[in-house]
DNA sequence: TAATTACATGATTTCGAAAACATAAGGAAT
DNA sequence: ATTCCTTATGTTTTCGAAATCATGTAATTA
């Protein structure tokens, strides 16, 4: 559904929106145990992240990542997805062809809209503050068992 | 979505399904030049779909691929996904969780699941008939301009 | 039964995402 | 000002899907 990369930064996104409800920043190091990703890797994808304005980051001495509390429950997951994996999940062609259109469709051009749509409008109404509370109450998990 | 074998594979069973309509086998160089995809990768896809049971093949002088008749409006699209990239699509975590498991969700589970569930419904009642007609009718592609 | 046609299969190569490595740069604390 | 902690960034390596190459096998036809 997402590459490997839009999961890192969908969990560490929710990661680090529970900290900032408290007021509190995170590394990277510890971002990445908590999420069970590589950390160098992780980095990578966190400085998309923050150039793409969905978190911000401090250096130095209790530095780390995080998201200002008043844009925690107005950050969709949609944002992440298309700043990592690109609209190719919104607008691509289900079979691959190079592009996906209404006047030159693929034979299951119709069927597969309705189901990318569906999963355009979840992405474009699901905030980071719901998962996040989701996690710090413990009915979510961020990592295998 | 689907890994690009699979989508040669899907593509290839809907053209092989027109002709089988039409009581007429299929070469793998034809079946590639129609769907726009590497010859010797393609034949290498049609013998998946050959053992398991989706297409059959007759070798020698006029052979090719085919469908029996009485099967084109009976196999569903479930069955080549499933014969190419598995279960994962089905069963596998959003999140990319080892597995996804109701007792030990990821943030997104409950939203993922019934996009994924969505999409399960509709590759097991699509069949290929309707989809060759489609192509038939000059209402649907299967390569790009 | 030899020639031809077309499918079948294993080995090899290519390519890009994923991951790791190495180093730079910034900011807080003292 | 200096030191240390932490993020920032460019380069290299790994790995697996994708694609290709080379060869084998079966069936039809003449
Ligand atoms: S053309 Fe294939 S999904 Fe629209
Ligand atoms: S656990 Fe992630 S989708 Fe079910």
């Amino acid at each position: 559904m997402f590459s490997k990369s839009c999961n890192y930064a969908i969990k560490a996104a929710i990661f680090i929106a529970k900290h900032s409800l408290e007021e509190n920043k995170v590394g990277f190091v510890d971002i990445a145990k908590e999420i069970d990703s590589p950390q160098a890797f992780t980095a990578k994808i966190l400085q998309i992240l923050v150039k793409s304005g969905i978190i911000d980051s401090v250096k130095g001495v209790n530095g780390g990542f995080y998201i200002p509390k008043k844009n925690i429950a107005t950050t969709y997951l949609v944002e992440i997805v298309d700043a990592i994996d690109g609209d190719a999940v919104f607008h691509g062609c289900g079979l691959g062809l190079s592009q996906c259109s209404e006047t030159h469709p693929c034979p299951v051009h119709d069927k597969f809209k309705s189901i990318r749509d569906e999963l355009a409008h979840m992405l474009e109404t699901t905030n980071l503050e719901e998962l996040a509370l989701g996690i710090k109450s413990g009915e979510t998990f961020l990592k295998s068992l």
